[in-house]
RNA sequence: GGCAAGGUAGCUCAGCGGUUAGAGCGGGCGCUUCAUAAGCGCUAGGCCACAGGUUCGAAUCCUGUCCUUGCUACCA
């Protein structure tokens, strides 16, 4: 069975609305996934939602409904939160789904029974906040616990843990002997220097359902609930077992895979192993050691790459709800539209540094990049053609053949290697150049003699052919625009293909929609 | 404290041993009128953090200092 291209992001854990750092991750995994199906690959791109745990719990108690409730609630948020940032996601997951209990269960059965998890009674201080455990490393010298854990409590309970210690040499070995196992390098770096600097603790994989019930009960001990990153993990599987992929499949039996019902119809393609989970620097460790061991318990091939992105700040200043310093991407969606949102956070921003957004300089992308650049470019283009030559395209002509050929091969070398940032980089390269043609082939002194007739259908045609391109160049990015662009140029497909990136495919004698601007002017 | 990365034009950054240190944005000055008062060209602006050293030659390599950021730890 033939493998599609698989790409995941973070789920999200549904303790508050959507916001700028959840908007960031999902655009760049939407245009790495529509970069890949434009290549001609077979994508299968998965976000989705964590709904298990304290917090949740807690929220729910607070607002005065069921955990279930809550969750539904929130989940609906998040799913048009994806729709609204116009992602092409496959599936969206719920960790609330029955297939993704059953998979959950059937794989932590597994563990505990060949042997990769024990009981223990731990003693000592817990953070409810954060769910996790604390030891006396974790005081501060003034004998008191960070503020970003609550208020933390002493207890004494049995949990099953994770057994980890053994898998450390191996897990080394591998992120040594595949650098782009973790990207950027100095992400890879920084795991390598945990993994050789600690001895890694057992992971607590179990809390007592005796005081949080809001997750999925431990399949060999009832009176335990699985622990909520444990659980989250394993959504990455889930969606390849619920759609038929064998190498997952092959792990249950089959009254965890009746479970799965209803299932969708199975595909005519392996899921697994992941190529790409996109995710955020504060959970490299999860993704990078604990999710890589879990999977090499359960005999399953490791993901080839873990992408980690950075985070937004606005203004120089952390994003923080409670101090007002946030970016609300919905509210900025319907001022500016949904591209030109993709636009900023993917050009201001490389994947792997932390970002700052700012306002005016939001604007002034907006204004320079995408309405006097990319916008007027097609406007004026496409207006001199209606007006020259009643919006029917001249003959062939292969002046910019060249340069715009430059400018594929490096978009296309730029995406297969997630450099989107350079990839937008390379496309305005084009932009610019093909304002600077119309500058210096001035059609509009062409037009006004007859003589200069053939140079002008000359100029026209690279013009109107340079704008065909970028809307296929552009299409993974701003999917809306590079259509606006192709139906301006009375092209009625889709610029979805980048093997339609190739100079000279529009072709003479048909004529041209009405030119419209893509990113009008705000003042 | 340890490890790592970095400190280059007003801003964001590239350059990482070899001609007068570059780009984009912003500033100033011109040109142009097809276009969303858009576009194009020119230009100003830098003890390349600081101090030593290696070298014929150093933003570029080495050492130290100061500062920033990330990871990690507080222990001999």
């Amino acid at each position: 069975m033939t493998k599609a291209f698989y790409i995941t992001t973070a789920i999200d854990y549904v303790n508050g609305q959507p916001h700028l750092g959840h908007g960031y991750e999902k655009v760049i995994a939407d245009v790495i996934a529509r970069a890949r199906r434009s290549l001609g690959e077979k994508v299968f791109f998965l976000t989705g939602v964590d709904e298990h745990g304290q917090k949740v719990q807690q929220a729910a108690v607070n607002e005065g409904k069921s955990p279930q409730a809550y969750c539904d609630e929130l989940a609906a948020a998040f799913k048009d939160f994806a729709s609204k940032l116009g992602l092409s996601n496959d599936d969206f997951i719920r960790t609330t789904d029955r297939r993704h209990e059953a998979v959950v269960q059937a794989l932590l059965a597994k563990l505990h029974a060949s042997g990769h998890c024990y009981k223990a009674t731990y003693k000592g201080f817990y953070s409810p906040k954060e769910e996790t455990f604390l030891t006396e490393r974790d005081r501060r010298p003034d004998g008191t616990f960070d503020p970003s854990y609550g208020e933390v409590i002493e207890l004494e309970e049995d949990n099953y843990y994770f057994r980890l210690k053994q898998h450390q040499r191996w897990l080394i070995e591998h992120i040594e002997a595949n650098p782009d196992f973790i990207a950027p390098p100095y992400r890879r770096n920084e795991v390598l220097g945990l993994l050789n600097n600690n001895v890694l603790e057992d992971l607590c994989i179990t809390r007592p359902a005796a005081r949080l019930t809001w997750g999925i009960p431990t399949p060999f001990d009832p009176s335990f609930v699985t622990y909520v990153w444990f659980d989250a993990l394993i959504n990455y599987v889930t969606v390849p077992a619920s759609f038929g992929d064998s190498a997952i499949l092959s792990l249950l039996n089959e009254s965890d895979k009746s479970s799965l019902a209803p299932r969708p119809s199975p595909l005519p393609f392996g899921l697994w192993p992941a190529d790409i989970h996109v995710i955020g620097k504060d959970i490299i460790k999860f993704h990078a050691v604990f999710w890589p061991i879990m999977l090499k318990t359960m005999e399953l091939p490791l993901p080839k790459q873990i992408l980690v992105h950075g985070f937004w700040q606005k203004d120089g200043q952390k994003l923080s709800k409670s101090t007002g310093n946030i970016v609300d991407p919905i509210a900025v969606i319907d001022e500016w539209g949904l591209d030109a949102f993709r636009y900023y956070v993917v050009r201001e921003l490389d994947i792997g540094p932390d970002g700052n957004w700012t306002d005016a300089g939001f604007r002034a992308r907006y204004q320079a990049e995408l309405a006097n650049g990319l916008g007027n470019l097609v406007n004026r283009s496409l207006s001199m053609l209606k007006r020259y030559r009643n919006g029917l395209v001249p003959a062939r002509s292969d002046e910019l053949a060249s340069e715009a050929e430059k400018v594929i091969r490096e978009t296309v070398a730029n995406l297969r290697s997630n450099q989107l940032q350079a990839a937008l980089q390379s496309v305005w390269s084009l932009v610019a150049r093909a304002n600077q043609y119309v500058d210096h082939t001035a059609p509009f002194k062409l037009a006004k003699d007859p003589a200069q007739a053939k140079r002008l259908d000359e100029v026209l045609y690279n013009l109107a052919e340079t704008c065909r391109i970028l809307a296929v160049l552009l299409w993974p990015f701003l999917p809306a625009t590079a259509g606006k662009i192709y139906s301006q140029l009375g092209l009625s497909e889709t610029p979805d293909k980048l093997a339609d990136a190739a100079w000279g495919r529009l072709s003479a004698d048909r004529t041209i929609g009405e030119p419209a601007a893509l990113f009008p002017r705000r003042d």
